[in-house]
Order: C-alpha cells, then structure tokens, then sequence
DNA sequence: AAGTAGCC
DNA sequence: ACGG
C-alpha cells in the first residue's frame, strides 16, 4: 500500500529499497532526446571481458559512460567509438531521475552517467550488479520505454529464486540502500510493437558513476 | 558470466 | 556449469 502522502500515487515496494513508479516517465517528451543523443554516440554491441558480445546495443550520455571491452567493465569520460566526450546529458534527463529517485526516499540524486540500452525482442540480459560506481549510497534510477519486459531481481548473490517485475513503457524502477546491489537482469523480450518506438524497448539507467 | 551451452 |  501507499505509506505516505509524499510518494507517487501508484508507488510499488517490489522489495526493501526498490521501487516501481508505473508510468513516470513520458516516451513523447523523451523521444527526440534519446534520437539526437544517438545521433551523436551511436548505439553499438560492447565485448565483455572474455571477447563475448553483450547482447544489448548501448551508448551513453552525461561526463561518465559505462563500457565493457577487453579491459572489463569501467566508466570512461570519452566514447570509445567517436574519440569525443559523451554527449551531455539533457536536463529533462537529470530532472526525471532525480525526481524518482526524491519520490522513493533518496533525494538530491544528481546522475553524472546515463546508460543507454536498446533491447528488442529475442533479446535479454543476464543477471548482474551494478557495481562499477564509486558511491553505492547513491541509488540507480532505471526508465522503462517501449515494448514491454520482464525484469528479474535476485538477492546479493548471482543465484537462488527470483523477483520478476513486468516492466511497461513509461515505468520506472528505482533501487538504492539494502537494493542498492542486488543482481538483476531482463528476460528473453517478447516479439511485441509500440506505437511510438516501434519494436524496441529502450532502458535508461541513471547512475552517480564518479 | 551485462554470455553461452547443455541437461533435466 | 563453465576457465585461466
């Protein structure tokens, strides 16, 4: 149930620290924010580690992108694709993730690095953490657009019985405090279509990387 | 291992 | 379950 007159109306605790906010976010107003950033830090498949790709194609906006290569995972100020800065982050971008992440009990959330995940069906993402970050005080904000998925939630370790969240577009989770490390993942996408991002879904995470 | 294979 |  709702817990107090601050929160989102329709706020969701899908465990302690971790919470959905059900359509938050607005696909027409981010739109053509997400078409321009692309157009300057193109959407690309990374390597992990071992040489394998990731599935997902992904960019970055904001002073810090996340990247996996050869080296493993780390968060650099220059794409690695166009030899230039990430594009800056839109303030609609900034005022939306710290808005949520206010909303669900961690305020003045100021992201400096937004990832940037391009799903479509028959895709997914194994369960991870987020942990390349400098400060796990500060929560993660993950926005949902497109075609729907289903998200998992493990515990702190990669392994036991999972949450899953369906996840649809304008949905944002936020997930910080005893959450802040918990593995999670995407499940296999169906084939699905949406009328304003065709048959994509789009992931954006908000992260305090620095 | 932010992946893939393979068995149940 | 996995390999170096």
């Amino acid at each position: 149930m709702t817990q107090t007159g601050s929160l989102f109306s329709d706020s969701f605790e899908v465990l302690p620290g971790m919470t959905l906010l059900p359509g938050y976010a607005s696909s027409s107003q981010l739109r053509p924010l997400i078409t321009r950033l692309c157009e300057a830090s193109p959407v690309r498949q990374m390597l992990t580690q071992r040489g394998q790709k990731i599935q997902v194609h992904m960019t970055n906006c904001g002073s810090a992108g996340w990247v996996s290569d050869s080296k493993g995972y780390r968060y650099t100020p220059i794409d690695p694709l166009t030899g230039t800065a990430w594009p800056t982050m839109p303030q609609p971008f900034i005022e939306l993730a710290n808005r949520a992440a206010d909303l669900c009990g961690f305020p003045n959330f100021e992201p400096d690095a937004c990832l940037i995940n391009r799903y479509e069906p028959g895709l997914q993402m194994g369960a991870h953490q987020d942990r390349n970050e400098q400060d796990f005080t500060q929560p993660i904000v993950s926005v949902s657009l497109g075609i729907p998925a289903r998200f998992f939630v493990l515990g702190l370790e990669r392994k036991g019985t999972s949450t899953p969240v369906d996840l649809s577009d304008g949905d944002v989770v936020v997930f910080g405090g005893p959450a802040r490390l918990v593995y999670h993942g995407v499940r296999k996408l169906k084939p699905a279509h949406d009328p304003i991002w065709g048959p994509y879904r789009w992931n954006l995470t908000f992260r305090k990387a620095m």
